[in-house]
DNA sequence: AAGTGGTCTAGACCACATA
DNA sequence: ATGTGGTCTAGACCACTTC
């Protein structure tokens, strides 16, 4: 344990167990120094650190104080969904339904895609069974290796996982109705609702595809834990 | 702008343009501080940040790594409704439907929370139309005050996220289809789509509340923006 | 064996908010 | 005017990993 991880663990346990406060003014750096016999370079890295993880406010000539929470966060991890079948130890299957180049009229219902593009749909099965249906396009002139994938055997979110370079991305959840083609290649009846996931993806501006990624509502548990400041 | 932000920066629109690709390696430190003529401790500490953001990956005796992006991750902000209604513009209110001791057959539903307990239901409103139902139960033992509140005026998430201090949640997200009630509550047809949004808050290992709030599938946004690394 | 990043020190100057 | 945190320096030693 080094001394830096003493110091913010000892403030952090103080803090999560109720005996100080949100509002309560925790020791400055240079009684910190004094208690533990350190650098303050060492007091001011655990600090910054409680600060960051929002356990702590900084505020010049005041102190630092314990702060008060403000609102519930959760972190959604939205993972490769092939790993995420293989995580939940069922076989993983992707079947491609549809591969075309974009149309003007497909493109009309983007937001930022501009032509060639390209429109890919399949669904994720695990165990054989429909788990999640998917409909996403891919601009190519940012990708243009896209254009000659089949995306056959591996789904197209893996495939850019892999080789695209970092991004932006906006996401969007939303519940809805299964249509009666959605419902048919769900394998649920018409009308279930259904969590519908939705992502764009940037790379220095350019939009590099948008997904729409349709759940039954029963089988994605998009559960988070959450801990202010871990 | 620091000498820390400005190293910081300078590697982060390399690998944002993808000059940088994902596994290239980054100048060591001492390439670092002689480009930027700092000393160690402000590139350390760059670098440091980038790791933490998920950017780049650090291997002693190797250097530092432009990372491979792994999964998408999206922050859901889990506002206090009336703040989330009024930053819509709308007029909030909220309607108290229940408020009792929950009885054995509530807390045999709940895990985690034992009695003495709370139940709370209410409708919230913007412009005066449904836009949230909510039940909740609160542990009497871990918030004795919240005994002596009627929760007639103000919803009690806003009370609770004033008073009482949280240091762990746990998040759940489904889609759901209206029972006849809950659609008579929100003024949607029965079957509806819903979004889910369960959460469960705990302060020193001991829970403190459970809540479920149900938004018809089109009344929420739960969008967020993530880019890797700010 | 060599070189990297991880951690730490004992100073320093400064901007800023408060009193 | 004062004292805080914010930032930085020029060293140092060490653990770890790869060579």
């Amino acid at each position: 344990m080094t001394v830096e991880a003493r110091i913010r663990h000892e403030i952090e346990t103080r803090i999560r167990s109720g005996e100080w406060k949100p509002g309560h003014r925790i020791p400055f750096e240079h009684e910190l120094v004094a208690a533990h016999g350190c650098s303050r370079a060492t007091v001011s890295k655990a600090l910054g650190a409680l600060a960051r993880a929002g356990l702590i406010e900084r505020r010049r000539k005041a102190g630092s104080f314990v702060a008060h929470p403000q609102v519930h966060s959760a972190v959604l991890e939205v993972a490769d969904l092939p790993r995420l079948i293989a995580d939940r130890g069922q076989d993983y299957r992707w079947a491609l339904t549809l591969r075309r180049d974009a149309t003007a009229a497909d493109l009309a219902e983007e937001s930022g895609i501009a032509a060639p593009a390209l429109v890919v749909e399949g669904v994720h099965h695990g165990d054989d069974r429909p788990f999640c249906c998917e409909r996403r396009v891919i601009a190519i002139d940012a990708i243009p290796d896209a254009a000659g994938e089949g995306f056959v055997d591996a789904p197209p979110g893996s495939w850019l996982l892999a080789r695209v370079p970092w991004t932006e991305a906006r996401h969007g959840i939303a519940a809805v109705e299964a249509t009666p083609a959605l419902a048919r290649s769900l394998g649920v009846a018409s009308g279930t609702a259904c969590l519908q996931l939705e992502r764009w993806t940037w790379r220095a501006g350019v939009m590099l595809t948008h997904v729409v990624q349709t759940f039954p509502g029963d089988r994605f548990d998009m559960v988070a834990v959450f801990k202010p400041g871990t």
